[in-house]
DNA sequence: TTATATGTTATAGGAAGTGTAACAATTAGA
DNA sequence: TCTAATTGTTACACTTCCTATAACATATAA
């Protein structure tokens, strides 16, 4: 991929607003409990919000919020909220040289990958913000 | 991922090598063939040699050959061959700060990943280089 | 011995990612 | 109305990775 530096931040700031629901909290607090950057956060949570995952207050007392309960949040669409290309992606825009065999095996490929796609996204719709966050806190309790 | 201009260059070639099955061919011919630079090509054949997948003779008169039949060889060893990383992998080398919370965070953000790893590898375990050449002759003879 | 092929290394240029700073837009409260 | 604090966005230098190509050592058939 480029999976995902930016996945990971999402679901440990994700995983954080859960931790204080019902407190908005603000880019710097929670960049500097998950350890990031407080510019580029604000860009990853932003995605967020577009999706409906998070909700954003600017001004004096703003900050962010979880829109929905852990349970109706999966993996899936905050991957898809802060990843613009799939996670199986093939990159065929890049080949110089255009023969026809060339175009029309890459059509092909496409196709073939998104099927792999398609697994890729199934089993990430199944697991749940919910889940993830109940695991680590059963890992942490060892 | 950087999935994979790797992969379907491998898969080029891999076609073309059975198209033209028993005759040895050098990597020039298949390099113009489908459009690719034969030094380059060279670095991902020599992956596939290491793999088993293909059978390599230098000098005068060498070239690439086929190890095994089409339907012997599957789209998830060839990913193996030629590209490093996992499909779906987590970057988690980069990240700067190392809190104990990230660490045990990584640690279990990878198994997560490592779950999905798994479904892609069944999945494209199943893809047979044979299925791929069919398909692309049917897609040819539209 | 020679021509030709693989296998490997090097390198320059470009593309993409990272970390940080800066600033406009917005808003609660004095 | 003014101020302080916050999001949202842009910019930039730095690094890392990828691409395309060239060059050369190694191997081999004739």
């Amino acid at each position: 991929m480029s999976a995902s530096n930016k996945l990971s931040t999402a679901v440990k700031a994700l995983h954080f607003l859960a931790e204080s629901y019902p407190n908005p909290k603000s880019s710097t607090e929670i960049a500097s409990a998950i350890g990031y950057n407080p510019s580029k956060l604000r860009k990853i949570l932003s995605f967020l919000v577009k999706s409906g995952i998070v909700k954003s207050s600017r001004g004096k007392l703003g900050g962010f919020l979880l829109e929905r309960p852990t349970d109706e949040i999966n993996l899936q669409e905050i991957y898809c909220s802060v990843e613009f290309r799939k996670a199986f992606y093939l990159d065929v825009t890049r080949s110089k040289r255009k023969s026809n065999f060339n175009q029309q095996f890459n059509k092909y490929f496409l196709n073939l990958f998104s099927e792999v796609q398609i697994e890729i996204e199934n089993k990430m719709s199944k697991i749940l913000l919910s889940d993830i966050i109940k695991k680590i806190k059963i890992d942490q309790s060892k």
